[in-house]
DNA sequence: TTGCAATAGTTTCGACTCGCTACTACTTTT
DNA sequence: AAAAGTAGTAGCGAGTCGAAACTATTGCAA
């Protein structure tokens, strides 16, 4: 165990606050922080992600959780439930219109990440996927990146497939995030 | 408004991740995340930062809300309440010997925080200093930075004090967070 | 092929958060 | 001394949260 300092217990407090802050963001149409985090991550993954359990892994829940939070979604109108047709025990949510328009509130977190310079906002996303990468191997839980920067992703003239599901994939879904995603060695 | 770009829109998704994650730690002794950051907060805040609608000033939620927490905090011990002495309407809430204990317990975050590189780990909480202060500046929310920082800290020969609420302060109070903090001009 | 373990999702429970509104008890202003 | 403002709290309804129990289905192995 590193020594504890000044500095690193600050960027705790900063990361508890950060937090906190994004929690109490306003989302508009009675949308909690989870909610809106389900919507989100539902309108970014492909569709082979897009099952509760999977859901439950992105936002560290159980699946009981998930489960409750997406039926409320589905209530409201937001998400829409898919059997599946291979296993009758899965179930997808895909987002529907008004579920992506809700997406489209603009926080004041929104706001200050928008008012960063270009460099600035990028070297904060790398030293905060690296903090993410760590955190979440120190809890055994999946990355979720995105399929085109996947080790299992192949391109080919014909278009581009994953190597592990066995499928062929169009070009707009190698840029969606994958719950299968492994980083290259 | 700033055009959306990917750079951005993986930094808004990473915030949302990383504050997911942080909420979703085991805290150990029944404690959940706001509860913890409630006592986290308080154990840092100097004596005149202490009150309910501080912390929920810090915390970004309703003073209703955070009563309700302290309460919960208090009947388990882990925090003890003082009435003032000068405004009768007024409470104090301080940390008890407990409540420092429960603060001890060290989650996936902490871990991978206490393995980032001193130099990554300055850099990456000056970053988000910067973006909180953005974001907070949008919500019209106070900073609370550390006192000795604030442009009401005045060092003199006989020790420190504060020109704001015209008292002196014991050195170790200057390291503490307080409510009225402003940054220097 | 049956037989059972593993998996996907749901339900229920109790404790809690959360914003909201209404309320009490003080303090400050006029 | 009345009115306006401030500090904190109670109760409400919707929802989160993990845990445990439960259903339905699938897959594997004897």
């Amino acid at each position: 165990m590193v020594m504890e300092n000044e500095e690193r217990s600050e960027l705790r407090a900063l990361i508890d606050r950060i937090s906190r802050l994004n929690a109490a963001e306003d989302w508009g149409g009675g949308l909690n922080p989870t909610q809106r985090a389900a919507i989100a991550y539902l309108s970014r993954a492909n569709r082979y992600s897009r099952m509760p359990s999977q859901v439950a892994d992105y936002l560290s829940a159980t699946r009981g959780t998930v489960s409750q939070t997406l039926k409320a979604l589905a209530r409201k109108g937001l998400v829409e439930e898919r059997k599946s047709q291979s296993d009758r025990r899965s179930v997808s949510y895909a987002v529907t219109a008004p579920g992506l328009e809700a997406l489209q509130v603009s926080t004041a977190i929104d706001a200050a990440v928008a008012g960063l310079e270009e460099k600035a906002a990028a070297g904060l996303a790398a030293a905060l996927k690296d903090l993410l990468k760590t955190a979440l191997k120190e809890r055994e839980g999946r990355s979720f990146g995105i399929c085109k920067t996947c080790r299992h992703h192949r391109a080919g003239v014909k278009g581009a497939s994953c190597a592990l599901l066995q499928v062929d994939l169009a070009p707009e879904e190698t840029e969606e995030v994958c719950y299968e995603h492994e980083a290259v060695a």
